[in-house]
DNA sequence: TTCTGGCACTCGTGTGTTCAGAGTGCCAAG
DNA sequence: CTTGGCACTCTGAACACACGAGTGCCAGAA
């Protein structure tokens, strides 16, 4: 008894998961003759037809109109991802293309710049690349310039290659050599820290300087404390937005919604911040919280120079998506990133 | 007789002016009749028909097909605004949102960011913002920083507050006097000046070291001439793509082929670079260059933080755009973004 | 029970036709 | 040179209609 309804169960599925293989592939709604004849599930039309009722009455799919095929919803997508997908790994030449692609890149901004590209074409969707994190990076090098006597540029560098830099107004004239303590100072205590920590590491070091230079030394640290802690600093880049109008069936109105949404770096960054670090997310159709996105889905996921993720990226598309294939492709690319990052 | 012809002229031109104008406003083809109720020309539909043959046999204007209203011609739309149109000044109020809006920038990327946002929803078309150019603009210093024994990171900072870095990886260890002389030989010698000159200006700086430093010394004139040579680390920015969908009917398949020129960087670049500096320069439909927008028009001008110009901006919509108010935005934005350059 | 073939029914899509309206070009008269 | 009149053209909307894909249901077979 239990075993015919596992075996009830297991073939409802693979219904399911060949009318999302097929409208996929066709963009069209899928009907039960067109499943038999593509797929080979050793059944008729009847039978097949008598799933897909059961199907929709739970809501995994749906039908646009009376005597339509059907279509996916949401949540027949969100079972398909859970259960009946595998992520499809990269080929060996595709594996080698990314590698020698990305292998070119000079410094932080191109290692980005050609990992959003080649994400892009790879899924041929539009590809989100978030910069490595101040929060999560260490600090390689704190520099300090004297531009004006009461003007000094400050510029931090992080273990990813990433470059900060501000002016700091100071409130009198800045010595050189307080200047030189200063640098050094700052280097010593913070140098292979993590950002978040520095601040703590700092407290006392006004304390350390003659009077008179400690409103200059509070200022050049206030500042720096605003550089470590600005979270909104994090940038974001984008590609493929092109290849939006191939899905010109896929979304209801327009595209512009999805455009809309992707010039909003705020909105970017809030769909890859719900990433988790370390597994995949697929977050599909309205599971997406922003209102522009509702008929797209976002596969994201972290990566890193070491063992943990210092940034993400992803791939929007339209919730019609190849999800093995996206999530292959994705996952390659982070890892290939997260080594590149490793080697600089 | 002369003055006949001239006045015949006067009129053909008032056709077009008008054709032009409504066309822009209702997005359908103007015919004579709709043409002389909604402008006083005080002539009868029959007579505009006679313009507008006239009109069309010259190519300014164009039937989409027979017995339906004219359109203009790129050509049309170039007569029109050479020699019709007035740009269109920014009224009181505008100019005090833009000043207000730039105003609270922080830095040079919050500058552009912000411009090229306001140009975008000023105009509702897409904008785009170059980064002030190195080449134009002046050294303001020059920074070494010692990394680790033989690697040096170098960083550039020019007067309109844009900061460039490279890491040098030198032939052997740096001594840190060295890297102090040579910092203010470089600082010495280079600040003040162009981005080209500096290379000239440093020609027998390696000489003044001891043999040994010279190696040295050599490859971080290297990596900084490299660095000031780089064109193509031109930088753009850009906002409004969602606006392209707001004129689907005036690209005859799809944007597509717009987003794609829009995604790279170079045909930007280029098309920027096609600006003259002083003036405004308006570039019609197939006048462009790039396959992908010659049903475009682009409307550009130089910006600069003193009376010359460092960098370009501009806006790329249908031809079928308000010229005069267009040009109007743009010119206005450039002009208050060189003053917030000139100030900081 | 579960599957299957048959059958009636629904409904979107594509096609053909018609019709009104906007717009034109041309011509003869003012 | 301008104007009113007139015949002509063409698009787009509205409508009818047939086709076909697809469904749901039911009775009978495995």
């Amino acid at each position: 008894m239990a075993g015919e309804v596992r075996q009830l169960d297991d073939r409802k599925l693979a219904v399911l998961r060949a009318i999302v293989q097929d409208y996929v592939g066709t963009e069209e709604p899928v009907g039960s003759k067109a499943l038999v004849e593509r797929h080979n599930l050793g059944v008729s039309p009847a039978t097949v037809r008598n799933d897909m009722a059961a199907l929709e009455e739970e809501g995994y799919i749906h039908q646009p109109h009376t005597s339509a095929g059907r279509i996916p919803t949401d949540k027949g997508y969100r079972l398909f991802v859970d259960k009946l997908a595998e992520v499809k790994p990269m080929s060996a030449p595709e594996r080698r293309a990314i590698r020698h692609f990305l292998d070119g890149a000079v410094d932080l901004d191109d290692v980005v710049a050609r990992t959003v590209r080649l994400l892009a074409q790879l899924t041929r969707q539009v590809a989100v690349v978030q910069y490595p994190s101040l929060t999560r990076s260490t600090v390689r090098h704190i520099e300090l310039v004297a531009l004006a006597p009461a003007k000094v540029m400050l510029v931090l560098i992080t273990n990813t290659g990433r470059v900060e830099q501000r002016m700091v107004d100071c409130p009198g004239t800045v010595g050189e050599t307080v200047l030189a303590d200063l640098r050094a100072a700052l280097n010593t205590r913070a140098a292979g820290r993590r950002l978040p920590e520095v601040p703590g590491l700092l407290e006392e070091l006004p304390a350390m300087f003659e009077q008179a230079d400690r409103p200059t030394v509070s200022t050049v640290l206030a500042t720096l404390f605003e550089t470590l802690a600005e979270q909104n600093e994090e940038r974001i880049m984008l590609a493929g937005t092109a290849n939006l109008t191939r899905f010109g069936h896929d979304f209801p109105l327009t595209i512009q919604p999805v455009l809309e949404a992707l010039e909003e770096q705020v909105i970017l960054l809030r769909l890859l911040g719900e990433t988790n670090d370390a597994a995949m997310t697929v977050r599909i159709g309205r599971e997406n919280a922003y209102e522009g996105l509702i008929s797209t889905s976002v596969v994201s996921v972290g990566y890193g120079s070491g063992d943990e993720s210092v940034a993400k990226l992803g791939v929007i598309g339209p919730t019609r998506m190849d999800y093995p294939g996206t999530m292959g492709a994705v996952r390659a690319v982070a890892r290939y990133v997260g080594q590149i990052l490793a080697e600089s």
